[in-house]
RNA sequence: CGCGGGAUAGAGCAAUUGGCAGCUCGCGAGGCCCAUAACCUCGAGGUUACAGGUUCAAGUCCUGUUCCCGCAACCA
């Protein structure tokens, strides 16, 4: 059996409240909450702490609220609520939803910079970079088209303004940051997950990374929060939006984070710069920032130029939470970059959840009622040694599944179960040795039923709703026994009928 | 020669890091009839992008080539 942590503080990134959920932070989010249930599952839903958010300041979001003719503030709470809806819909059990333009945050991220100042990383300096006037901002290079801003056809000017610089490179102060995240990455005491990930970091760390600047001119960047010291200067999105981690727990004991999840577009900021905040400030390192991949659709990059954006209200709307859950999480092993193909959905809903899950439910739940009067019935221990075995064996791997945030393996424990209790059935032709002599096939079924507890339970984390309702069904709870024999001969079983419907797939 | 990832059956992906190329879906044949046209068994389908090399043994290691994809100093 794996080592549990005592306590497991999970995050997502907080997402850039510039528009509506996309089907990414979904992916983000729904495996944030499989892991979290999970561990809520086994070391107590008290020692989890779930935190996702919005992040709401920057050029960009003052830009789009101005478009859609609204004052910021208007504008975040609207998108905020709209991923607040999302993660209702699916089902997601964040324990807090921070937004950076909330009062505990922006208090919290004063206190943070200005002790950054004080411990002497911070130093003033000119930033040079490209300005469109037309777009009142500094524009990067590779956005340009022929030397233009694509958006206003017109060069932009190089234009210098003083910012505060965060010292990585130890230039400024005793301490060469960059080089301390290195060595705690060698160490292993800071995970960079998947492997793949923590290569790219540390071939990152070997190139030269210049220090980054923590503020902005508050001419060219209107909405974010004042710089403490410096009224000319308003603190930059990134330093603002990694503090969140700290800000949400400010005050309980949950930090150090267990695992940070994140889209690889991001990893930079994750794995060097905000590490290196935290040994600034003194704080503790988080024990695994994992990376995972990104979806094209049908084989091409997502995007809405080409129109294939799948959106996760949609999808949701259409396919209901524990279906999207299950498409979204299970599509590629988690890490690697995954394809979504549309036209799949239907053949994967039918696959797993009608004929294999719902069919068994419907199947073993049927026989309960015909033959024992919906109850569980008794159990003969001499029968149940294999599946005692196979079960045991099968949580193992479960459990190592979850420690390694292999999340496609977890699902696939509970679905060989299922097909090895099909077989069982077929085999010993139960439903014949249950006409003709119900009681020599009682433990049989017996055994079927406590398959069916298992798979449940370890099908829960991924689809909260469909699991909850099968161990209600079955007259246990979530939080049940993973050792064989959980359930008590007698038991009354309710009838779930047809739990997932099979989709006829449109021509 | 900026850094890194990838190319495996019609589709989507595996392969305990060198040991008989597998899984899911789809397709074909059979079985069963308790269950949602479900379930069970068997089968067809691969020169592992290409060319060399190391090795008793290469999808896996090395060299070269082609093609795709991220990141590349402020882009959530």
């Amino acid at each position: 059996m794996s080592d549990f942590p005592r306590s497991f503080y999970i995050t997502t990134p907080i997402y850039y409240a510039s528009g509506d959920p996309h089907v990414g932070h979904a992916y983000t989010t729904i495996s944030a909450d499989i892991l979290s249930r999970y561990y809520r599952q086994f070391i107590g839903g008290d020692k989890v702490y779930f935190l996702t958010g919005t992040d709401e300041h920057g050029v960009k979001i003052a830009k789009n609220a101005e478009l859609a003719g609204l004052a910021p503030q208007v504008y975040v709470d609207q998108v905020a609520e709209s991923y607040r809806q999302l993660w209702q819909d699916l089902n997601i059990s964040n324990n807090d939803f921070i937004r950076t333009t909330e009062e505990r945050h922006e208090k919290f991220v004063r206190f943070f910079v200005e002790k950054l100042k004080d411990n002497g990383y911070l130093y003033e300096a000119e930033y040079e970079g490209l300005y469109c006037v037309g777009c009142e901002k500094f524009i990067a290079e590779k956005d340009l088209v022929d030397g233009k801003c694509p958006d206003h056809q017109r060069a932009p000017e190089t234009l210098t303004e003083k910012n505060w610089f965060f010292d990585l490179n130890g230039k400024h102060s005793s301490r060469n940051l960059l080089l301390e995240v290195k060595d705690l990455i060698h160490s292993g005491e800071l995970k960079i997950l998947p492997e793949k990930m923590e290569k790219e970091v540390l071939g990152l760390l070997n190139q030269d990374l210049p220090d980054f600047s923590i503020s902005r001119n508050k001419q060219n960047v209107k909405w974010g929060i004042p710089l403490p010291w410096d009224d000319n200067q308003l603190i930059y999105v990134w330093a603002d939006a990694l503090t969140n981690y700290l800000s949400a727990v400010d005050g309980s004991d949950w930090w150090p984070a267990q695992v940070q999840l994140l889209g690889k577009d991001i990893l930079k900021f994750h794995a060097i710069f905000w590490p290196a905040m935290l040994l600034a400030n003194g704080y503790a390192l988080p024990k695994v920032i994992f990376s995972h991949g990104y979806f094209t659709v049908d084989g091409q990059k997502m995007s809405k130029t080409i129109g294939n954006v799948v959106d996760p209200v949609e999808m949701t709307k259409q396919y209901g939470s524990d279906v999207t859950r299950y498409l979204l999480s299970t599509n590629c092993p988690f890490g690697d970059d995954g394809d979504i193909n549309r036209e799949q959905f239907v053949e994967k809903y039918n696959a797993f959840f009608a004929n294999h899950l719902g069919n068994y439910v419907n199947r073993i739940l049927t026989l309960a009622h015909k033959y024992y009067d919906g109850k569980v019935p008794a159990r003969d221990v001499s029968l149940e040694k294999d599946w005692q075995n196979q079960v045991d064996n099968a949580w193992l791997v479960y459990h190592q599944a979850a420690e390694h945030v292999e999340l496609e393996k977890m699902i696939k424990v509970p679905t060989e179960l299922i097909q090895s209790a099909n077989e069982y059935i077929t085999k010993l032709e139960l439903w014949k040795v249950m006409k003709e002599n119900p009681e020599q096939a009682a433990p049989h079924l017996y055994n079927l039923l406590e398959v069916l507890r298992h798979s449940a339970l370890q099908l829960y984390p991924i689809i909260p709703e469909g699991a909850s309702k099968i161990l209600e069904a079955l007259g246990v709870g979530i939080d049940g026994q993973s050792a064989w024999g959980g359930l008590a001969s007698g038991q009354a079983l309710n009838q779930l009928g047809i739990l997932y419907p099979r989709l006829e797939n449109k021509q």
